[in-house]
DNA sequence: GCCGTTTTCGGCCCGACTGTTTTCAGTCG
């Protein structure tokens, strides 16, 4: 499936292809790395590079630079790089179609395209299978049974997947990691650790006295279909599911070394190992060795934990979360880094749905449910009646139907958990908020929230969600970019007005904790909270499981830098009442 | 090709596994 023009995902392909291109030519690595790292960022990116680019913002891209940026400028400009066709002149057109293929890099990309006049992965299939490949030099049976293996899983081979859906699949393989003789511990590491708000493989680190054993047993385990790799160190297999895991072992002694470098991010290691060269150190997952001219020498002093590991380079522990070379290195020279939100700190929350709209519980059970776990308050934010299908009066009736429901509650639960009446109101395609203030100003506070009409251009989306920041009656904007993780992408929307509008009015915006939305993203969050912007944690539960999911928005706030003071609903005295400003 | 409270030039992270490699290249984390 090709990516559409222009997008990210086109755009890191097309770097991709560059760097790949190169290497065959066997330009300068770090020229190629350049590619590379730019490709990286881009996928990474959350922002649309085109909108960079019209903004003229695209130097704020790491790993882009003057070169890059004119490439770029005229890819946007000309739909083509002229640079790039030169560059990949003179290469058969094949390669890229194989390129990035399991265990198919350039230089074998290259070779399948050029001798086996391969075209497509089709082609490459059919060469596998008549044994063509394991003719080749440097080609073996084993390389061929891969790149077989490889494209008849490629169907299989899925998008990157939800938190919760990473976190089940690595607490059933560390629960029977745990039981392999030798295993002291166990961690889900990776991108899981860092909390990322999607996750493309499992990584697990493993401290063991007897590593050999531990691989050898792993990847014997009946959940595994194939095993890409393993040695004395570590492991990569995927499941039958198709997802890959990746294993790293490594001795108690020196664990946290392997739990630093596991853990990533990718650039956070290569930022944090160039600091260390500097220091005349060199780091890596064994440990710390010394640095000098250019040379790696001595033995590794080896790191227990991963605060003994950063202390050795003279730095805190940086909380995973934070790990993504944005700033956090040097934070923590600096002293800086920020006291992160915790999930214990959070007391209540007020997006919260019932059989009223189109919950599944009924408001006294979700109140019950929340108040079984610990919750200070809950508001219960339904969607609210339409004015449209039942006329001004009709709704009316139902809202104060509603609201005298929540006053019984309220009292029956005096003393052990408040209880809000709020409501979750549309912002029409024409940016009106769908129930008039007279109706609005029943309740004591409102979520104002986009749920139709999500292609509009950037000025209209932007204007719907300033008008709701700008009606009194609306406290908070709901999952602000309208992202459903792997089926819908966010509309398009002009952030920095919109955070200027909830800046100026005080607003706040929702962290919704629903696993497939994570909205407002991290990045936002991080460039809000910059402005003084305060935020609400929501788990927008439909039904009781959804409580659950509280910890994942909590994530989002941790990754967007987010302490105590910057969330709303945490257990602070009087908090939420003064900073919300419920209407009572 | 990128990037900078030691630099606008001269560096750029470091190691595991595979293959047929007798000393290293390719690919990946
Ligand atoms: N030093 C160093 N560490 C790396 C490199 N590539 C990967 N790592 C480390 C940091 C990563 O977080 C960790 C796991 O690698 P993955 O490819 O699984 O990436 P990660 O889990 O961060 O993201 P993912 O969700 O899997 O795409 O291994 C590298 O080139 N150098
Ligand atoms: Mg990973
Ligand atoms: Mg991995
Ligand atoms: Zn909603």
């Amino acid at each position: 499936m090709e990516p559409t023009k222009f997008s990210n995902p086109a755009i890191t392909r097309l770097f991709r292809e560059i760097a790949a291109a190169y290497e065959v030519k066997n330009e300068n690595r770090f020229k190629i790395r350049a590619y590379d790292t730019a490709a990286d960022s881009i996928e990474h990116a959350t922002s649309e590079v085109k909108d960079l680019w019209e903004e003229g913002r695209l130097s704020e891209l790491p790993g882009v630079g003057e070169g890059i940026s004119s490439h770029l400028d005229e890819y946007f400009r000309t739909g083509k790089v002229k640079h790039f066709e030169e560059i990949k002149k003179g290469l058969p057109p094949g390669m890229f179609a194989i390129f990035g293929l399991e265990g198919v890099g350039p230089k074998r990309a290259y070779r399948l395209a050029k001798e086996l006049k391969v075209k497509t992965i089709e082609d490459l299939h059919q060469a596998a299978r008549k044994g063509k490949i394991e003719k080749m030099a440097g080609f073996g049976r084993r390389s061929q049974e891969l790149i077989l293996k490889a494209i008849e899983g490629r169907e299989q081979h899925q998008e990157r997947i939800l938190l919760p859906v990473a976190f089940s699949i690595a607490e059933r393989l560390i629960e029977q990691i745990l039981r392999l003789p030798g295993v002291v511990r166990a961690d889900p590491l990776g991108s899981l650790r860092r909390m990322v708000s999607t996750v493309g493989d499992i990584d697990i680190g493993i401290a063991t006295t007897k590593p050999q054993e531990v691989v050898r047993a792993f990847t014997s385990l009946p959940d595994v279909a194939r095993v890409v790799g393993a040695g004395g160190a570590k492991a990569t297999v995927v499941l039958k599911t198709g997802r890959q895991v990746d294993i790293r072992v490594h001795d108690p002694q020196g664990y946290g070394a392997l739990l630093q470098y596991f853990t990533g991010s990718k650039t956070h290691n290569i930022h944090t190992r160039k600091i260390a060269n500097e220091r005349g150190l060199s780091l890596s997952e064994y440990g710390v060795k010394q640095y000098k001219g250019g040379k790696i020498i001595g033995e590794y002093l080896p790191a227990r934990t991963e605060e003994e590991f950063y202390r050795l380079l003279g730095l805190p522990w940086i909380p995973p979360e934070l790990r993504e070379d944005a700033g956090e290195i040097e934070a923590a020279q600096k002293g800086q880094l920020p006291k992160l939100v915790e999930v214990a700190d959070m007391a209540g929350e007020i997006h919260v749905h019932t059989t009223h709209s189109d919950g599944e519980e009924t408001t006294a059970s979700m109140v019950e449910e929340a108040l079984r776990l610990g919750r200070k308050y809950i508001g219960i934010s339904d969607h609210a009646p339409s004015v449209l299908t039942r006329g001004v009066a009709s709704a009316k009736t139902e809202i104060l139907n509603r609201k005298s429901e929540i006053e019984a509650l309220r009292e029956k639960y005096r003393g052990r958990i408040e209880i809000f009446f709020g409501a979750e109101v549309n912002i029409d395609a024409q940016a009106r908020m769908a129930l008039p203030d007279e109706l609005l100003e029943l309740y004591e506070y409102a979520v104002g929230s986009i749920h139709t009409s999500f292609d509009q251009p950037k000025e209209m989306t932007t204007r719907r969600l300033i008008t709701a920041l700008e009606n009194p009656f609306i406290n908070l904007l709901g999952h602000p970019t309208g992202r459903l993780l792997g089926e819908r992408e966010a509309y398009e929307v002009d952030w920095e007005k919109v955070f200027e509008v909830a800046e100026r009015q005080k607003k706040i915006l929702e962290i919704n904790a629903y696993p497939s939305r994570l909205d407002l993203p991290d990045d936002l969050v991080r460039s809000a909270r910059l402005r003084g912007i305060k935020f609400v944690i929501s788990t927008d539960a439909h039904r009781h499981e959804h409580f659950r999911n509280l910890r994942f928005g909590v994530a989002v706030a941790r990754r967007g830098w987010c302490e105590k003071s910057d969330i709303i609903n945490v257990n602070e005295a009087d908090r939420f009442a003064n900073l919300f400003k419920v209407r009572r």
